[in-house]
DNA sequence: CGAAAAAATTGACGCGGATCAAGAAAATGG
DNA sequence: CCATTTTCTTGATCCGCGTCAATTTTTTCG
């Protein structure tokens, strides 16, 4: 479990000089937790940035009457919780591990110091436009795409065009993921065996090319 | 028409020094629009930030059927198409003005300059940060809540909760930006009237106190 | 291994809001 | 000011997906 090499991987900080990756590693609190285990919830305070090493998270928000609203799957290489740096001292979402997780965190003070460098300041800004170019995407999905477009969607970004996907979730967590029911998920992937485009056996997926380009 | 006077009025640059803002008068192109005016589309090239001083301005993305999906109203003294600056030099949203509309430009490399100065820079770290959380909420209120309730927010969020609200955008907007037709938000207004709830008379909607606390 | 819990499936049914079509009202522009 | 276009309204109909309930299957763990 060595925190440099993590660091080397996550896309995050590819751009960055090795040395201020190494410094990088001397301020990273690493954590492996179970799935399951709730990282933060929603109007917590809280004063550190997550990266994500290994496993998946998602990040939710509850709506008025209780409902998980999925904003966000985590996958590994990728940065969260950023938002509480700044802004408010309150997390806007509730963390969840999928599976089991390796994080690392970057309390407050850290980065603020990190911010100074330019090269990192520069990747940080570059990554916030990123994510609001997702958030923007995932908008535009919800709203407009049907259930099976939203799957398609979710396991293109997620695992990438492939013919044999190994599936670390369950389907009840990815209904959430992609805004429906487990029945709806259910009844969908009914259809799609049918249609001879997608199974799912076990812990693995197998899509026909087909699927990738549905109507 | 004074720049100056425009950025001491926009709160994106509210916690900016005098020397700067003077010095980001010089930089910013003003211009003014009529209504209806196509600022830039999605996935044209785009090379500049834009600050809405005065009117309204519509974000939207092109579903794969050709609906207009808005991902955000502007309204006066918000920043946009911040998101070119850094990342893809393509505008991932379509804009156009809803009202007569007066805007200021700064240019990528002005932009870059001024991101030099620490106050300003954790200004616009903080900018995009608050942007990140509107989209989450954005995504949690499309998905699960009804027509009624999205326009109790969307109001709320562009003129606060008044008893008379001058609106100066059409109904054919208005449901656009809550994510619904034309024929649907008709319908509520009936039936909002019915309830006493809300009037909207030419270019006047006149809220109870009922209706913001509504169920 | 076997019991209990959790996840997944299946069917019946209902609802919010989209769509389509037609007509009324309002805005626009010569 | 009138003619044309655009916006708004209203009714009828439809559909995707959620909800509820009942099983079945799988997982968990003593």
């Amino acid at each position: 479990m060595d925190i440099y090499r993590a660091l080397d991987h996550a896309r995050f900080f590819e751009g960055i000089t090795r040395a201020s990756k190494e410094a990088l590693a001397k301020f990273c609190m690493p954590s492996q937790r179970p799935k399951n285990t709730l990282l933060f919830r929603e109007g917590e305070p809280g004063e550190a940035m997550h990266l994500l090493v290994g496993g998946r998270i998602s990040l939710y928000k509850l709506s008025p009457d209780g409902r998980e609203i999925v904003i966000k799957v985590i996958k590994p290489g990728e940065v969260f919780a950023e938002v509480i740096l700044f802004e408010r001292k309150f997390y806007p979402v509730t963390a969840v591990a999928l599976t089991d997780i390796f994080v690392l965190k970057l309390l407050r003070r850290d980065l603020l110091d990190l911010l100074r460098q330019e090269d990192f300041r520069n990747d940080f800004i570059a990554m916030l436009l990123r994510k609001q170019r997702y958030l923007t995407e995932r908008i535009q999905q919800l709203v407009s795409q049907d259930v099976e477009q939203r799957l398609r969607a979710f396991l293109l970004e997620q695992y990438g065009e492939k013919k044999e996907i190994n599936i670390e979730i369950n389907k009840k967590q990815l209904a959430a993921a992609i805004g429906a029911t487990p029945e709806t998920l259910s009844r969908l992937l009914q259809d799609l065996k049918r249609r001879r485009l997608l199974t799912w056996k076990q812990k693995v997926i197998s899509a026909e090319p087909g699927f990738w380009r549905a109507v």
